[in-house]
This record gives structure tokens, sequence and C-alpha cells, in this order.
DNA sequence: AGGGTGACGATCA
DNA sequence: ATGATCGCCACCC
């Protein structure tokens, strides 16, 4: 028989959301990714959005260092301007609107095998 | 069950 | 560059 689906502390969703605050925790100061990246990062491809809902969720965490594809602040109105601020104070720089991910995306390493 | 919502992302006009 | 569309995922009525 079959176990019905859980959903306390231990559903599938709760491990996700750990890795993808462990993902986010990972970012240096003065560097960026991307809510997609962070997804990836986190196994779990095409979960931008559930990296929203972290980043809204857990308190104290660097949000400032995640922007969205190509380095667009995604934050509306004030915040956008509050976040590229404290991103510049990290020494990140902008081309335009969005940060220079040449320069500042940072690289997650890969999910390891064995 | 059905519909709406987000700090998304890729694609196309 | 900008706006519309569609796919995406979990949550919340």
């Amino acid at each position: 028989m079959k176990k019905p689906r859980q959903s306390g502390p231990n559903s599938k969703t709760e491990i996700n959301r750990a890795r993808i605050v462990r993902s986010i925790r990972a970012l240096p100061k003065g560097r960026v990714s991307t809510y997609g990246a962070i997804a990836r990062a986190a196994g779990w491809p095409g979960a931008a959005r559930q990296v929203v809902r972290v980043l809204r969720q857990v308190p104290g965490l660097p949000w400032q260092r995640v922007v969205g594809a190509g380095g667009a602040i995604k934050l509306p109105g004030e915040q956008a301007a509050e976040q590229r601020f404290r991103l510049q104070m990290e020494g990140v720089t902008f081309r335009g609107a969005r940060v220079n991910m040449k320069l500042h995306e940072h690289k997650f390493p890969k999910a390891r095998r064995a």
C-alpha cells in the first residue's frame, strides 16, 4: 500500500525549500544570482517562483543578491531602489538598469554525483 | 474542483 | 526596450 502524501515539515517541498534557503545563504557579498539559477542550484529547476516565496517568508536572507534573469531588478517601486543601493554598497556594478552579471554573477558548484 | 496570485522565465510581435 | 502570452510551481481562498 502506498503512503498518503504527507504535507508536514517533512514534505518534499519543505526539503526543497530548505535547499533554496541554503543556496541563497551561499551567495557571497558582492555577488548575485537569479531566481531561476537558484532554483536550479537547489535541484529544483523551474521553481523560480518558489525562490520568491522563500525570499518573502524567510527573514535574514541576503535578498538583495537575488535578481531576475539577465540581472534585472524585479522588486516593485521603492524596493527596487533599495536593492540597487544595497548592491552598490557591496561593490556590485550596473549596466544601465541591470546588474553587470558578467562581473558579479555567482557560480554555484555543480551538483555532485558520487 | 476552480480560480487567482507572485520579487519568474523564455519567446515573439 | 516594452508589452503580451504561455509555461512554471506552490499556496490560498
